[in-house]
DNA sequence: TGCTAGCACTGTTATGATGCGAGTGCTAGA
DNA sequence: TCTAGCACTCGCATCATAACAGTGCTAGCA
């Protein structure tokens, strides 16, 4: 009488499970029962196995694409496994120590930083690699420029405690004088100000200008239009690597892929959903919010300028993905822009 | 006795040829003899067809998948059609008039302009679209400005007579009166003066400067350097309509686009190897300069500021695709484009 | 009761035979 | 010099077949 506790059971469901998974990860084929005996050294029968992976099929774990096949893991399979992954574990990451010299370089752009972030990303996962650019709105402002381009054209040019720069022209027709007073203004009054109150704090300071100052007035409200509309940008590479994966050989699966690269404003939008929260998040397949990625999985996590979350990266790729490696490998890229932030402070 | 001049003979080759490639435009699929006679009244036999075709083929203006297979143009024949579409020929453009409003909106940003002109391209054409912003080397300066963003680093922002802004950082640790001493020197001396001249020009009148300003010298210096080493950029869109055309099953044909979208540089070496002439462009499948592009064709012209050519827009596209509509839409862009850079100069 | 051995069953994949259709190339004749 | 006619070739779809992988089920064993 070979009486077995629950415990055990379970244990044994869950080893079966991880294996299939794991096993798929690799190979990418369905999974069947004797190789999970022959290479994961499980101590049953091709039958008894049949009978476990039957349960797991039953519980919405696995299913196999037909009745012959090998079995293959669902989204909740791949969530279960994930959710298993109780710590990080780390990687040797190819190149570290070059990867850190590029952060290590002061004065760096903070654009081409990023922009080489999302490359650093795809080139280690061999998926496609994604950075948010520090969120605007909630940036503080260092520094605002006003330049005079033509009669009645201004430039502004506004510089934040990130370091990223964004300009963009307003009409307004103001003397050399009107735009130094309108600077000086603008500098005392925001700087330290979040974008996202700009508007509040000008409505708030504005009564120092007088009723003849129309012309101020005017573009005083302008900017802070500007400031309201501000666009973040996103820096995606490696889509590439994506879609020629042998996974797809249709490319419905990786449409949206190609389509973020067209239209960022709608990745910005998916993306900044995982704002929240601190670690890695994963999303797997139908997880995501928008259908068109449910053949993919997005690992993100935010990065940091001192102890304010300021922008969300990660990768893409496929559910068939090492997912350990990968969160390894995100919360290890985002740890090197968080120092390069604080660096950058001194 | 039907004897037939050369001149009979020569235009019924002319003739068959066009057909033959006017409907494998149309239809994607090799053409046989008899739908000649039957669709472009072609008063022959089918034999006597297919003896013309066999002579086209020897020419190499023709081809066949297979011995029992129709008629497909080889890169030489599409060529050979596209020279002979003679004058440029006027088709409606859906929205031509919305567009046009589009380009009358004054004081919009150069960047967004362009962009949009790449989704018009794209729009209007089914393909892809691209436009390279007006290069920055040979665009006048109208305006530099400095602006100290902390003690040991400056940002400067050009501003060039074709409205593109550019904006970079360099480390410098000026007083204010060395800053405004130098913002001086740089607008006296270089409005007006293409980017690509700026070194020369400076080191002209760099004389201005005493030995012991040596901090102006080092920063004047790295601002020449900048100067030399400006990114344009490149819009392109729609590189999903071509990727998803039914033409390319697989995607090797269209490889090349989806790098381009992650690799612009790339793409604007390319392309700015078209800058030359003026008129329509059309360089058709291996007749691309590089390898990557032989299964595309791309359609090319210049657009102008004022007299002077300043950059390149077009399409992309596959072989098989009305070369007359696709030749009048981008002449008719970059007038649109023309336009607007004339009327801005108002 | 839980595990195992054995076996029938099912769906996939590769292979080859077959026939049809499209369109050619060639030849004889007007 | 053109045309009618015909044999020929190739591609493609259909079908049957067989090999194969891996399952589900059942009977029997500890």
């Amino acid at each position: 009488m070979r009486q077995i506790s629950l415990e055990t059971l379970k244990e044994r469901k869950t080893k079966v499970l991880g294996a299939v998974i794991h096993h798929y990860i690799k190979k990418g084929k369905p999974v069947g029962s004797t190789v999970l005996i022959d290479e994961y050294n499980v101590s049953l029968s091709p039958a008894a196995v049949r009978n476990v992976m039957a349960e797991l099929e039953g519980e919405g774990f696995l299913t196999h694409p037909h009745t012959s096949a090998g079995r293959i893991p669902t989204d909740k399979g791949y969530r279960s496994y994930v959710d298993n992954l109780l710590k990080l574990q780390s990687f040797a990451i190819e190149g570290e120590e070059r990867i850190r010299k590029e952060y290590e370089q002061k004065h760096k752009e903070i654009e081409s930083l990023l922009s080489e972030t999302s490359r650093i990303l795809s080139g280690l996962s061999q998926y496609a690699g994604f950075v948010m650019a520090p969120q605007t709105q909630y940036d503080e402002i260092k520094n605002i420029e006003l330049v005079q381009i033509s009669n009645g054209e201004l430039l502004i040019v506004l510089l934040t405690q990130s370091g990223v720069i964004k300009h963009k022209r307003i009409e307004a027709s103001l003397s050399k004088g009107e735009i130094a007073k309108l600077r000086n203004f603008l500098n005392d009054k925001l700087r330290g100000v979040s974008v996202a109150q700009v508007n509040k704090k000008i409505v708030s300071e504005i009564k120092e200008f007088k009723q003849r100052e129309e012309d101020i007035l005017k573009a005083v409200e302008k900017i802070s239009d500007v400031f309201y509309n501000i666009q973040d940008d996103i820096y995606i590479d490696g889509t590439f690597n994506v879609v020629s994966l042998p996974d797809f050989n249709d490319f419905e699966p990786v449409k949206s892929l190609i389509k973020f690269n067209e239209n960022k404003n709608k990745f910005i939008e998916i993306i900044s959903k995982d704002f929240t929260g601190s670690g890695i998040n994963v999303k797997i397949g139908s997880e995501n919010a928008i259908a068109e990625l449910k053949d993919l999985s997005v690992i993100t996590t935010v990065y940091r300028n001192g102890s304010r979350a300021v922008g969300v990266l990660g990768i893409i790729g496929p559910k068939r993905m090492e997912y350990k490696k990968m969160m390894y490998l995100v919360s290890r890229v985002s740890e090197m822009l968080n120092k390069f932030f604080k660096d950058m402070e001194k």
